[in-house]
DNA sequence: TGTACATCAGTGAACGCGCGTTCACTGATGTAC
DNA sequence: TGTACATCAGTGAACGCGCGTTCACTGATGTAC
């Protein structure tokens, strides 16, 4: 056959684009090499020219999830804008992130089995979590922004995750709204001086 | 060998109690039938005289995970009192909770895996979550109650879920405080007339 | 109450399957002259 | 620029392992007389 350093590459990022995806909408354990390496077009069988084995896979995979995660809120943070914090609640609490999980956070979609993921894995997922949690404190403003933002950010995935698990959808869409009225209720936002 | 109908009925139930708690600590996909049923003292070839499938043993277990759930929460109740909503509060959101999953809320636990669980398994963690709901609801009053109840319910399944994933124990111990403020701060309680 | 038989909870070996991983091989790509 | 060889990305068969499931068998329990 022959392949080109070039394929090689884009097919590397082609692997890892779905692995980060499918673990965000159907969990770590379902990653399957076989399945996987199908999806990217090539056979299981180039797979350990890619990575050293499903672990190290997984771990990748979980940092790709980031990249492809809310790109409403991955915009907002790239750009460097100060946003208002019924932005920063929109851009995360809305009806698509519910469905959507391959194209959302990744903290929301693994913080529940990655309780028995690796230690690395764990890590990769604290610091997502805490990057956004600096972007959130900056829309809150004020002493306690980073600490108000962290129980913020946690009301975020819990609403998210209990939603996306409810059987009943009119129940998982009033937990999105609710829990929105309830994040405006409690935080109040100091103004900045920029 | 031989044995009686009443060690069988012992044996299903402990073998319903250990899967219980173990979905709770590793997962739905965790559970072995080989490992269980030498736990229980059993070996696997009994599995099938008490369960038709390994799909029907994670739906109950999934239901008996209800019952070994925050006791504290569930002896409140049904003890049927009326508690206030900072005891509601206390008795979910601990680090006890955190450190013990098996012996914590099931909706908390299953939350982020459940999404690609049978039907059945979600409809029994609604009903679970629904059923948190109503107590919680209790100790808030008024008119919104319920729909309040459920963002309260949320943000404690996301504190819960977020600080036994995180890899840094002082930040997961103050998710676990700071969600604490951030209720108190945002839900109003309302008095009820008994 | 005692005996004889049927029941049935549990055993443990066996089966099939999917999965992660390995490896000898292929053939175009990339390189050295 | 052209030729000759080395490199290396990908192939596909094979392997070992664990797991869910089945089944012929065992022997005390439970029942019928």
């Amino acid at each position: 056959m022959g392949y080109s350093r070039a394929q090689k590459v884009q097919g590397h990022e082609k692997i890892l684009d779905i692995a980060g995806r499918q673990i965000k909408e159907r969990g770590l354990e379902s990653l399957s090499i076989d399945a996987l390496m199908k999806k990217a077009g090539l056979t299981k069988g180039a797979f350990y020219g890619h990575f050293a084995s499903r672990d190290e896979l997984v771990l990748e995979a979980t940092r790709e999830a980031r990249k492809s995660g809310n790109a409403v809120l991955n915009s907002l943070i790239k750009n460097g804008v100060h946003p208002s914090f019924e932005t920063v609640i929109d851009a995360y609490l809305n009806w698509q992130h519910v469905v959507n999980p391959g194209y959302g956070c990744a903290v929301c979609a693994l913080a529940g089995e990655a309780k028995s993921a690796p230690e690395s894995v764990k890590a990769e997922l604290t610091d997502n979590f805490e990057n956004q949690v600096r972007f959130i404190a900056k829309s809150i403003g004020g002493k306690r922004a980073i600490e108000q933002a962290r129980a913020v950010m946690s009301a975020f995935i819990g609403a998210i995750s209990i939603a996306r698990t409810l059987s009943d959808e009119t129940l998982a869409k009033s937990i999105v709204t609710e829990t929105r009225n309830l994040l405006l209720q409690s935080v109040k936002t100091v103004p900045t001086s920029r």
